[in-house]
DNA sequence: CCTACCGATCGGTAGG
DNA sequence: CCTACCGATCGGTAGG
């Protein structure tokens, strides 16, 4: 086989290298923070020779970023939409948590990713007023729940950004769940963000 | 008035300097990231001319990182301290985490810096094996409650960072607790702690 | 997608 | 604690 078909698959070169270029940037971006990880290491990751290649598939640095929230939003969105054929408040809640624990599961470095930028607004204090799809789908099934079960008297976006930032912290200890089987594991995660939201016990309902 | 006065305080310049270039490290590494704040920033910060002044304090970006560290882990020391003549288990872990919450609202940027790197570690997958005094003191106390309480078949560090990043994360959200007195805010975050520590309800005790 | 380059800023230091 | 400076790297671009 030449070099060159070594270095160059034969189609779809572009979207594989916007992909490569994602994919490799998520994972910098997570593991050393956005200051931390430069363009020059993303396109080594990527496989480029020049950065200038880089920007010919996204504009900036931050763009790039953007593309990755975005990407993450989308797929969380499709995990809540769901859930969106289920009335019963409770049973609603329930599905589209273990949705995001499973979604987690499959895509740890999304989840942290998007669990540091969230911290990252709210260290910042820049009050982005707008609220995504994603965070108002969330808002309305927690909101739907307080009105029949004991959930903390807690705004419910704090209780929100709770059940993410214990997902996240799963994964990052994922070690320390190891001794236990992945069902059990979700039944862990779904009972502590149970824990988290209602301010008496409730039992998790079964499917 | 004098201007002089206002700029530089009398006595015991050499101390107010170093504590000035940590304050102002903290509020920025906490905000900005360790990368993305510059020590050129800090200088300013602390109202030098030179980064040179900087560095006859620290001898590095990574010392200056060490010793907030070291400082924190020093306040979080003694208010675990400040729990050991308790005995009974459940008395005594409630007292830490109570005092945990006290010095968290003291310190909301040193908890939340704390958190950050304790987030970093993790994602950088480094397993600094050396547990700090403060880690083994509360792994000791969680462990003691396992024996006598409903605790979660979950590795106990795992529960710990847990609660740590809750902490940090009621702090970020501080706004969302306004509309409830301090004390009750407290109690609510020792319950979402205890929600996230037991498996089955365990009723905070009174002191 | 590359070569070659830009000004700005980075962490850090020599010498006073 | 300062002036003045270092090499390295930063994000980004002109031109092909």
């Amino acid at each position: 086989m030449s070099e060159s078909a070594l270095l160059a698959s034969p189609k779809a070169e572009g979207q594989d290298s916007r992909s490569k270029i994602l994919a490799v940037a998520l994972k910098l971006f997570t593991v050393k923070g956005y200051e931390g990880a430069s363009i020059d290491e993303i396109r080594m990751g990527a496989g480029f020779k020049s950065k200038a290649s880089l920007y010919t598939h996204f504009k900036s640095k931050d763009e790039l970023s953007q593309a990755l929230t975005s990407g993450i939003l989308g797929q969380i969105e499709a995990v809540i939409i769901d859930g969106n054929d289920i009335a019963e408040p409770l049973m609603r809640f329930t599905m589209v948590i273990r949705g995001l624990i499973k979604w987690a599961s499959l895509h740890p470095t999304e989840c942290i990713f998007h669990m540091m930028q969230e911290q990252k607004k709210l260290v910042s204090e820049v009050e982005g007023k707008e609220l995504s799809n994603t965070e108002l789908m969330l808002l309305d099934i927690v909101q739907q729940l307080r009105a029949q079960y004991p959930v903390r008297p807690i705004a419910t976006d704090a209780l929100l950004s709770m059940i993410f930032v214990i997902l996240a912290q799963t994964l990052l200890d994922g070690a320390a769940f190891g001794n236990i089987s992945f069902d059990e594991k979700i039944e862990q995660i779904v009972s502590i963000c149970f824990g988290v939201v209602f301010n008496e016990a409730v039992p998790v309902p079964k499917i």
